[in-house]
DNA sequence: CTTGACCTTCCAGCGGCTGGAACCTTTAAG
DNA sequence: CTTAAAGGTTCCAGCCGCTGGAAGGTCAAG
């Protein structure tokens, strides 16, 4: 199987999976003589692993890890569970963090004219946050 | 006023304020005779604007046209509204996205033991999405 | 006159890709 | 057999928003 025919079937690019290599999250395949890389079946079901893992939000340190778990076969599930809800934490922050911003500028939005007029309750938060304008 | 006074009064370190000013968002201030930067009190202003800005998760681009509006005393405050109102689309759509893959994770979680033992839904998922594994 | 705290520039790296250039190999058609 | 297209290869650069370090110049206090 060659890197393009592994690209359609696992639905990761060519040029990520060459990426994914250089970084080693991708074992170094076996190559033709002229310098193909060759792969099999099995590389399929590790990319896929690999695109869901980043469909969850895993950083690539963390997919290295639970690579890791997933090959070890005496790993122990609380490991892997530890490691998901670590990264759930991260998520549920960055969740917050975002939704703080989203509603300050809502509320910032609503008090806006959004009409001709320069005044714009936005602007003035941004010069001048908290503090009265007159 | 030095850039380490500016930093100070500004909350923003002086390394981010070069940074700032080599891609165009802060306006190049005078330099001593010995090439120092010199600034006024209303680059603390400026930089506060640019900090808060960040904080509401604008992006440097965004920023840019902020910045724009900001200095035009004959803007239109719809201008305004309509830069912000697409940003909080921008991070709706992350915080659903972020969301999505939280609780993906919260009830592949839930339903793995947490145990010494290796099964876990957390692994299966991520081998093999959504089909069965026996 | 030296020390140390500041300032200057430039270059590199983080993460997770993505694109392009320049080149080689394989495959199919004429 | 030749040729052209469609693959493959490497390496280098850029996106975003910083952050850090190296190597040097400047300034005030002791």
């Amino acid at each position: 199987m060659t890197i393009g025919e592994l690209a359609k079937s696992s639905g990761v690019n060519a040029k990520l999976i060459r990426h994914y290599e250089s970084i080693g999250v991708v074992p170094k395949p076996g190559r033709t003589d002229s310098g193909y890389r060759i792969y099999s079946k099995t590389d399929i079901q590790f990319l896929k692993f690999i695109k869901r893992a980043r469909g969850l939000g895993f950083s690539m340190k963390e997919i290295k890890k639970l690579i890791g778990l997933w090959r070890n076969k005496s790993r122990a599930s609380k490991d892997v569970k530890a490691l998901a809800l670590t990264h759930v934490k991260t998520l549920d922050a960055k969740i917050l963090e975002m939704q703080e911003m989203a509603d300050s500028l809502r509320l910032l939005a609503r008090n806006c004219h959004g009409d001709a007029r320069p005044d714009c309750p936005i602007l003035s938060s941004l010069e001048n946050n908290g503090e009265k304008n007159d």
